[in-house]
DNA sequence: CTGAAAGCGCTTACAG
DNA sequence: CTGAAAGCGCTTACAG
């Protein structure tokens, strides 16, 4: 690239700058900038209005290589849907701002056996700070292992408790499907049908498992024969429809562990000449943007992912901010929309 | 957190592990890190061999301290679809893997009047390498001219050949929307409807106008009470399909900027019981992973995202990497599915 | 083709 | 409450 001008503004203000306009060593700046209680009030007002005066902050290449870690976050996912992880993003910056760390993004697929050395690697090179793991890798307990060989601090987002409580955020994905079991059940539906998730996730486990206990609370059996395992993705939902739709009796209410599946019942229903919520009720878990979208709109379940990421994140630096590390726990809510009623009468 | 046990691996190695081990000074190593071509052959072959045997990989903070300047590269973007950042996001890093860089993303809102300034901070402050511009932050020359005075570099994606050469990624969306406009009349619709995007995004100028020169090459004239401007959002198509489908005669075909008012669309014609594609074709822009799963499937205009980002990042580096930094342009392409056929015969 | 010295902008460890 | 020295792991500028 071609030399550029010099910039405009005066040139870049350092540690020794404000030292140097203080009249103070840039120890004593550092102090102030680490928040240490041995700098004297009035000497830290002076070194605080200097610094905003020249618009200064610590250069995080300089800080992190003194510190021996850098000031970055990464969040380490295995391609959950994009609203999820975009969402979680903006939650994790939500936290970050202002702080002097930065989000890299670090998508891997769990699949591939080397998948945890890529991830040792990336905090190893990087030294970072941290890193927040999203399900499904969240739930491996070799990545959270190498980890700690690493020492390198981690939060894991998930449907159950792992880990020591300064290191975990829980969704409540089980009790938000108790609730929807409920839901469906005060409709008045005796026939219920489900698709769940793949086996392999924590989540789809928990969600299975939470709605059918939430039948059972309410005297409801769900028959072997109405209930589906899906893979999370609308073509699976449509054939997990098709085989309930197919069982006699017909269920009159189906729950899918994800939108997309939901999404799939609607496909199926409409080849078969039933209706949402006509002749079925759906419901559905993610509330992604597809299900205000869906004719009618989807009824589901909704976990606030942007604020999901902000404690995350917030975890994740509450000791370097000498905040407590408490665990956090977030609990979806139900979005009551149009794609379900009582059954009719038979 | 607790302290945690010593790493079980040997003590991270450094330039000065390496070359006491090679018998070389730093400056040697440090020559051979950097592809310098004054090295004598066998002293780098040992080099290269030592820093293998010890998965020696230079700190990035170290580095970035002393070339002034981070290995990081920011993605900054206000607010496109889901899909579209994550892919973007998967194409960058897919040029970044095995460089020493990474990504850092940066959302911001240009409806603010300080989101330029925010984006000096960042760029500033985390000295970045150089960040990749998404439309529509991309289009503004405002936050061009800033980085300039930043001495920032950057590479902008954009629907039209924006600045210089070497900063520019060109998309090709006019192009797109002509071959698009052929194939609606090649199936012989001659009354055609348009709903643009918001006139201020520079794409929805280049989509809508491209549309109407490729019917106009092959002598069909859209007429204006046969054009929307919508908001690329899903709320808008439907209302642009209502009003467009309450003209007479009744457009046969219509082409939305983005899927999102294409899945619109359906929506509307369904509720006024028209069905798609037998009483109208219906086309969108970006293949989003909505388009597959409408039903019928949406034909769409695609364009490869994460190629776009892996060559954005790929045209950032192309100094650092010593190759040439030549404009790249990315051509999408129409994926027809079901959702137009010829028109009824009227 | 190679190296010793100084420096990037911070912090730790020690001294007072 | 404050500071001088040394160091984090690299590179630039200079010398040979």
């Amino acid at each position: 690239m071609a030399r550029m001008p010099p910039a405009s503004k005066t040139e870049k203000a350092t540690i020794n700058t404000i030292a140097r306009l203080a009249g103070v060593s840039k120890k004593t700046v550092s102090r102030v900038l680490n928040h240490s209680p041995l700098v004297r009030d009035d000497t830290r007002e002076k070194v605080l209005a200097l610094m905003r005066e020249h618009d200064y902050a610590p250069d995080p290449q300089a800080r992190g290589l003194a510190f021996r870690h850098s000031f970055l976050i990464g969040l380490v996912f295995d391609n959950p849907t994009a609203q999820y992880i975009v969402n979680m993003q903006y939650g994790v910056l939500d936290a970050l701002a202002g702080t002097g760390f930065e989000l890299v993004v670090h998508p891997s697929d769990s699949r591939r056996s080397d998948y945890v050395e890529g991830v040792r690697q990336f905090v190893r090179r990087q030294r970072l700070y941290g890193v927040i793991l999203v399900p499904r890798v969240s739930e491996d307990a070799s990545l959270s292992q190498m980890l700690i060989e690493e020492q390198c601090r981690y939060v894991r987002i998930a449907s159950i408790e792992l880990d020591e409580p300064s290191r975990r955020l829980h969704t409540h994905d089980r009790r938000a499907c108790i609730e929807a079991a409920h839901y469906v059940q005060s409709l008045g539906h005796r026939h219920v049908g489900l698709i769940t998730g793949p086996k392999r996730y924590r989540s789809a486990i928990e969600r299975g498992e939470g709605f059918k206990q939430g039948l059972a609370e309410r005297g409801i059996e769900l028959a072997p024969n109405l209930e589906y395992e899906g893979g999370y993705t609308f073509e699976s939902g449509v054939a997990g429809a098709d085989a309930l739709l197919a069982q006699i009796p017909r269920p009159t209410a189906i729950f899918a562990a994800n939108d997309e599946m939901a999404a799939g019942i609607y496909k199926a229903a409409l080849r078969r000449g039933l209706t949402v919520p006509g002749d079925v009720s759906v419901i559905g878990y993610d509330d992604s943007p597809l299900a205000a979208q869906l004719w009618p709109a989807l009824t589901t379940v909704r976990l606030p992912v942007r604020e999901v990421g902000r404690k995350a994140a917030e975890l994740l630096l509450a000791e370097f901010q000498n905040r407590p590390a408490l665990p956090v726990s977030i609990r979806p809510n139900l979005v009551v929309r149009d794609s379900c009623q009582p059954p009719r009468a038979s």
